[in-house]
RNA sequence: GCGCCUGUGGCGAAAUUGGUAGACGCGCCAGACUUAGGAUCUGGUAACUCCGGUUGUGUAGGUUCGAGUCCUAUCAGGCGCACCA
């Protein structure tokens, strides 16, 4: 009988779905762990073979915790919500939701062919009302809070409201998008619209007025994230800059606690790194201009305070608020023509261009140190999101202060001791400071270190500012204007007011459209639909959220997903906790993993959930590329040659289909099926075959490289595609995939089969393995459960394939070998482990056997060798007693032949004794 | 420009964390069994070599008895951020 995995397989997934053997529960008496792996948007495409990278790794994680006792959260399921499904919807006029379940279906296919351990009777899918009920909710809960800056939480939003009610603004300590101010009485005297516009501007879930990224080609905005370049990251289409009133996400007020909070979760160097920047921690101070002539001012920021003496004039964005109060009636027009200007650009153009531009507003500010005028300009070189949307100015430090300087001949004063600013600017932060003293301030003589904490210092005590933080990290825009995504539980009231549902009328269920178009208005999708208004008659809101929303808190829902009280119970949150391992791909170091820990802290803040951090341990699986194949056709012919013979000729390389070709040798038949102009192809071979070229490139069907997992499957069963993706390399690797491996890998489990059955006979027998083969085995023990710790899988591989040779060529049939070894094998492997579990005569599935223990007796050697090294230079080895010690070890050392070659008479200086079996003489 | 990561045979990669570099697999070479092999099995496979050895982990230095591993500089590739004041 030979190892015929199709029927194993086929055999044991049944058996596991029908005796529930993935089911889990909370269970007190057991130690928890939960793998997860990010949850797929399932594309029309299907499964390539890269896809299950991470699936694979981080199910024999679960699987091994579990062999160890832990009872382990391993779900999956569905990203559902997602452009492409509604891009074909709008092609096709097919509902979203068909294309979605067949492509869910279809994944569903895929992954159980792969044997994966998932519990799936806690699939999620974030278009369900039953999930995305809870998306809502905890939207509801966020339009309903305030961010309280001084106990650094969210807070509910009537706290703030009886703050004002009695203080105002002083001291409300809340974050905010507005720099208004008012006292008790004025806000007691607002009218009830007026406190909501007031109030909108501290929720956490706030409708505002901001620049967002405009794509027009998809008729929606779209977080920076979604942004790469100027063009929008699915589709590639150009992203402007507009001012539009949008549901946002207060992501900023938690930007300290994200960025500090990275110092307690195991995740990458670089994942963290990116994270740090894409937070953006800046420290500085903001400081008060006064405008000349005016009883108004301008507020600036920067991390140059030191440089105060050096302003020789200010910058504002053209979106700043300021630019209205400081244009003089003779400017006007210009800056008109500016504004305008600037408006038509798109984000890409200002990027390419990267030309200095700006205007003269016709005021002057005044410098609060130095009491000098200098004028007020307005440039798009300057952010309006980013600090206050306003700069001082200084262009000897500062190299595009300095070009801006140069264009419009403005002066630039150096104020570091021997910088030369004649061709550029001097932008480090060192040296000595020069021509910054006065009566107020002297920095003369400080290097720029100490100059910065001294003005900082002056700043705060004579109350022309304040030392502040600045962060990078924007607040997340929360509307889509698009069909296939959760729908806001918000109404307009009579005033047009945003009012929250109630939440016992959540889910609010996306409803029917004709088109998934926007409307002829120019409003959203949703416009369409009938009767989409409250109970009461008041329209609900058209926009719907965006791809981040359905996938920030999936992880708490696989918790407790049937439950319709709370998106997680206690119990089962204080169970679960949070993901002890985390298995992903490196595109969402500034999307899924910013939002989800800010959905996570947002939900801790009120105590719903009792973890600060959503993944404890995140892995980043390595991209899988692509390797194509070439044919080579000679020019104007129909005939192609082999790669080595290629030279001769005048040819085009075509891309061949890589499912055509064998370890680079063209099946010929196959090729003159695969397509009609091809069916009287003539071939030049050599030695026989034709041999294809190669090339790595990413997998995709243009290339006609993609390799399905289907039909690995088919091949080689679902084991060996297991054990090869994980033998290919390091699990975080990028590498491109290449099947001409993997004959290897299957030939190991055949191996290994064969030490079981002969033609159809059982080999195994009772006797008592011999100290050989228990070294061999438990040596495999020990490496393989040290590697899956450590997320080494490809050496476990490979030490499987060791232990196995080892065995065969000792012939041992011993039944007690093979027990701890099939366990071992269990997580990699799982349907020839559970198949020959039961061969070793075993009634229950392999996946509830005990996690082996190696002994260290058996590892013990009788004779060792040691390397001997002169000087480090190895030269010869000679063989030990295992038990002798060190003084025995470098006497045998001493006393061998070869040490009186290379002493050559000389006495040795010292003889050190190394761990790595290795005794060094120094001569 | 700033930050992070990676450089080892023909290829994918190992290396007990400072201790005999190249495990394991692919490919290749030779052999065995075969009517046949895109099957299976056995042996070999870093380079050079006067067969004693010598040289080898991107490059150049340094620390050390000893460096793929640590330090400094440099080159190359990948990723992230990028008018962030």
């Amino acid at each position: 009988m030979d190892y015929n995995f199709k029927d194993i397989e086929k055999k044991w997934q049944q058996y596991w779905r029908e005796h529930h053997t993935y089911k889990c529960d909370v269970d007190a008496n057991r130690p928890k762990f939960y793998v997860l792996d990010m949850f797929p948007y399932p594309s029309g495409a299907g499964l390539h073979v890269g896809h299950p990278l991470g699936y694979i790794a981080s199910d024999i994680f679960a699987r091994y915790k579990r062999l160890k006792g832990f009872n382990v959260l391993h779900p999956m399921g569905y990203d559902a919500y997602g452009l492409p499904a509604e891009q074909y919807a709008i092609q096709t006029g097919q509902h979203p939701e068909i294309t979605t379940n067949q492509n869910i279906a279809r994944y569903r296919d895929q992954l159980d062919k792969l044997g994966f351990c998932y519990d799936w009777n806690r699939e999620v899918r974030t278009c369900d009302p039953k999930y995305y009920k809870w998306t809502q909710w905890a939207f509801l809960q966020m339009f309903k809070s305030y961010y309280n800056t001084k106990l650094d939480k969210a807070r509910p939003i009537d706290e703030l409201v009886a703050h004002f009610e009695k203080h105002g603004t002083k001291d409300c300590n809340a974050h905010t998008t507005s720099s208004d101010e008012f006292t008790a009485d004025e806000w007691n005297n607002m009218t009830q619209v007026q406190c909501n516009d007031v109030l909108m501007n501290y929720r956490i879930a706030y409708l505002g007025n901001t620049m967002v990224n405009w794509c027009p080609k998809l008729g929606t905005v779209l977080a920076n994230d979604e942004v790469s370049e100027g063009v929008s990251v699915r589709g590639g289409f150009p992203v402007e800059q507009k001012m539009m009133r949008q549901w946002c996400i207060r992501v900023s007020a938690y930007a300290g606690r994200l960025l500090r909070d990275l110092e307690n979760v195991e995740w990458t160097e670089s994942i963290k790194e990116t994270q740090r920047n894409w937070i953006g921690y800046s420290e500085g101070a903001e400081v008060t201009f006064p405008i000349a002539d005016s009883d108004k001012s301008l507020l600036i920021f920067t991390t140059r305070a030191d440089t105060i003496f050096g302003v020789t004039f200010m910058v504002l964005a053209p979106e700043s608020m300021y630019v209205d109060e400081v244009v003089t009636s003779e400017q006007r027009a210009a800056v008109d023509a500016y504004l305008d200007e600037v408006k038509h650009k798109t984000e890409r153009e200002r990027m390419i261009e990267k030309k200095v531009s700006g205007v003269f507003t016709g005021s002057y500010a005044v410098n609060p140190i130095t009491g000098k005028n200098i004028p007020i300009y307005i440039s798009d070189y300057v952010l309006a999101g980013y600090g206050t949307g306003a700069i001082m100015a200084v262009p000897a430090h500062d190299s595009r202060d300095y070009a801006f300087a140069k264009h419009f001949n403005l002066p630039i004063i150096p104020l570091i001791e021997g910088a030369d600013v004649s061709e550029e600017s001097f932008d480090a932060k060192e040296g000595i400071m020069i021509n910054s003293s006065n009566e107020r301030l002297q920095l003369n003589g400080l290097n720029v270190k100490e100059a910065i904490a001294r003005t900082k210092q002056y700043i705060e005590e004579s109350g022309i500012g304040h030392v502040k933080v600045n962060y990078r990290l924007r607040d997340a825009i929360f509307s889509r204007q698009r069909y296939w995504g959760e729908p806001f539980p918000i109404y307009y009231d009579e005033n047009n007011q945003p009012q929250p549902l109630d939440e016992n009328e959540l889910p609010l269920v996306l409803p029917e459209v004709d088109k998934f178009l926007p409307t002829e208005t120019g409003e959203p999708p949703l416009g369409r639909a009938k009767n989409w208004v409250t109970a009461d008659g008041h329209p609900l809101e058209l926009n719907t959220m965006p791809g981040f929303a359905g996938s920030s808190a999936y992880y708490l829902r696989y918790m407790d997903p049937h439950n319709d009280e709370a998106l997680v119970s206690h119990e089962a949150n204080d169970y679960w906790r949070q993901v002890d391992l985390y298995v992903g791909g490196t595109e969402h170091a500034t999307g899924h993993l910013i939002y989800s820990r800010f959905w996570n802290k947002f939900l801790y803040d009120y105590g719903y959930i009792c973890e600060l951090e959503p993944f404890r341990k995140l892995v980043n699986q390595g991209m899988i590329q692509g390797r194509s194949n070439f044919v080579y056709r000679i020019k104007d012919t129909n005939t192609f040659v082999s790669l080595n013979l290629k030279d001769k000729y005048d040819v085009t390389p075509i891309h061949v289909d890589v499912n055509i070709v064998d370890k680079d040798a063209l099946d010929i038949e196959a090729f003159r099926n695969w397509r009609p102009d091809f069916e009287n192809a003539e071939f030049i071979l050599e030695n026989g075959k034709y041999i294809c070229g190669w090339a790595i490139e990413k997998m995709s069907k243009s290339m006609f490289n993609v390799v399905n997992p289907d039909d690995i499957v088919d091949r080689y069963g679902a084991d060996t595609l297991r054990l090869y993706e994980m033998f290919l390399g390091p699990v975080e690797a990028s590498k491109p995939w290449d099947t001409n491996g993997i004959d290897g890998v299957n030939r190991f489990l055949k191996r290994l089969w064969g030490l079981f059955f002969k033609d159809d006979t059982m080999q195994l027998t009772d006797e008592k393995p011999s100290a050989e083969a228990l070294k061999s085995v438990h040596k495999l023990i020990k490496k393989v459960t040290g590697d899956i710790e450590s997320f080494s899988y490809n050496t476990s591989v490979a030490a499987f394939m060791i232990c196995v040779n080892e065995l065969l060529s000792m012939k041992c049939r011993s039944r007690e070998i093979y027990e701890p070894l099939v366990i071992l094998l269990a997580p990699f492997a799982p349907h020839i482990a559970e198949e020959l579990w039961h061969v070793l005569g075993h009634d229950t599935t392999v996946c509830d056997a005990q996690w082996p223990t190696w002994n260290e007796d058996y590892l013990k050697e009788s004779v060792v060798n040691y390397g001997v090294s002169f000087n480090g230079k190895s030269r010869y080895t000679i063989e030990v007693p295992a038990d002798a010690d060190e003084e025995e070890i470098k006497r045998l050392a001493l006393a061998d032949a070869g040490a009186e070659r290379w002493l050559a008479g000389k006495e040795p200086k010292k003889i050190i004794f190394v761990k790595g079996k290795l005794v060094n003489i120094v001569v």
